[in-house]
DNA sequence: TGAATTTGGTTGTATATACAAGTTGATCGG
DNA sequence: CCGATCAACTTGTATATACAACCAAATTCA
């Protein structure tokens, strides 16, 4: 079960894993051996070679593409804690960061917590569309909304080709109000696989329920990887009378 | 490779297990079924049930022991996401929660992000003071605390003996400036410890740098179990000038 | 009685194999 | 030249098997 020097196989093999990339042997972004040949070089089988790629993927130490290979990721930003960014310049960056792809834009049954938040029947269809926000073509945020259909105007309801995520986010006005919660949570499914993070990194998401005068309009998630999105700067809350 | 419905077989059992949780069929701490039952149950091979065991494992929903079985990990509190809780509460809570235990108060070589913070050199002493908080004898929150002992009010640099967190607390000031630095973060050791949360449910940590009218005066982490509190209400974003 | 041992069950590690699913690049054909 | 097809390779899922490590309770033995 153990090699000589008493440790697990997949344990020797992440350690050598691990020694490549902190000695920056294999760099940033560059594609490590396979499963096939690692299992070769260590004289083990796939499936341990395999747990081990599959357990320093887990930490965030790789990054793994079906049908594609194994790759360095980029290690996690390291910025001091004192380093102070301004969430102004954050929250005014929102409307247009660097780059956002629109992944998804569909019509879809409301999920019970989105039926609740925007005053519809369940499963009654409200629009959804998914967002990943960039940032130094970097993955940074992931927005998924939920839009009640009545409060969409026309044009947006029935032409689904819009040209810009931010064409699309501006498209629903006027937002009078805002609710806001901030938690910590591991990222799901969907957030690890825009974000390219591993499940055990933990996000800070914001949860937002938008309203205009007819009433509640959007409700959406905004996750952000928690190493690479701090908010900073000083924090005021204004309660919600 | 995939069932009838379309799901993958281990997502399957995920599925199953997760509802007998939530439904409280299976409560909290009691044992579940091994992974041959399952196999036998679902008619998968063994290795396919215990995926199941071991993501919901690593999700915080079930912990396993060697020899022993699998069981039902403590619920992490499944408050409602809209259920916005008045952050304005929070914050006059925050100097005197219903209950605070110090449960360490040394001088400690400073640690180097300490030393930035508060214009000390490397490993010159710091006062280190380390307090849970508790909310309904729940702990809610610790605060690992460094303070400047050039600082200090003399009597304190003296006397360790406090009776109570909040009187140290208010012996440091006056203040008359923070920083605050809000991230999601998975808990170290410590917070663990101390929260008795999982290593997985990740955390809201506050990390604050106060000022007196002589410069920094300490320099401290908040942590919070992200599941146990929310910060909500209205977020305004002041940014230091 | 009381300590040591056995037994049965559980999770942990490892192997060998098979096929599914996805990507990439070369090849082929119009 | 361009598009479709194919081949090679990668990771993903699943099975069957074997043994190790560990625990708890029953059993055995002094």
């Amino acid at each position: 079960m153990e090699n000589s020097s008493g440790q697990k196989k997949f344990a020797t093999i992440k350690d050598y894993i691990l020694s490549q990339v902190e000695t920056a042997a294999w760099p940033e972004h560059s594609r490590i051996p396979s499963e096939n040949e690692l299992a070769t070089q260590f004289a083990v089988s796939r499936m341990t070679a395999r747990r081990a790629l599959q357990e320093l993927t887990e930490q965030g130490v790789l990054y793994r593409t079906q049908g594609v290979g194994s790759f360095v990721a980029s290690p996690k930003s390291q910025s001091s804690l004192l380093e102070i960014r301004n969430i102004a310049d954050e929250i005014q960056r929102r409307g247009h960061f660097h780059k956002a792809e629109l992944v998804q834009l569909t019509s879809l049954p409301c999920p019970a917590v989105v039926a609740t938040a925007l005053g519809l029947s369940r499963n009654a269809p409200v629009f959804f569309s998914l967002i990943v926000h960039y940032e130094n073509q970097q993955p940074l945020q992931l927005e998924a909304r939920y839009v009640n259909p009545e409060q969409v105007p026309d044009y947006l309801a029935q032409d689904f080709v819009l040209q810009t995520p931010h064409e699309y986010l501006s498209a629903v006005a006027p937002l009078t109000d805002a609710e806001h919660i901030v938690e910590a949570v591991l990222p799901d499914d969907l957030t690890r696989l825009h974000l390219k993070i591993p499940s055990s990194e933990p996000c800070l998401r914001l949860t937002r329920r938008t309203f205009s005068r007819g009433g509640a309009v959007s409700f959406a998630y905004l996750t952000s990887a928690g190493s690479r999105y701090r908010l900073g700067g000083h924090l005021t809350i204004h309660p919600k009378t």
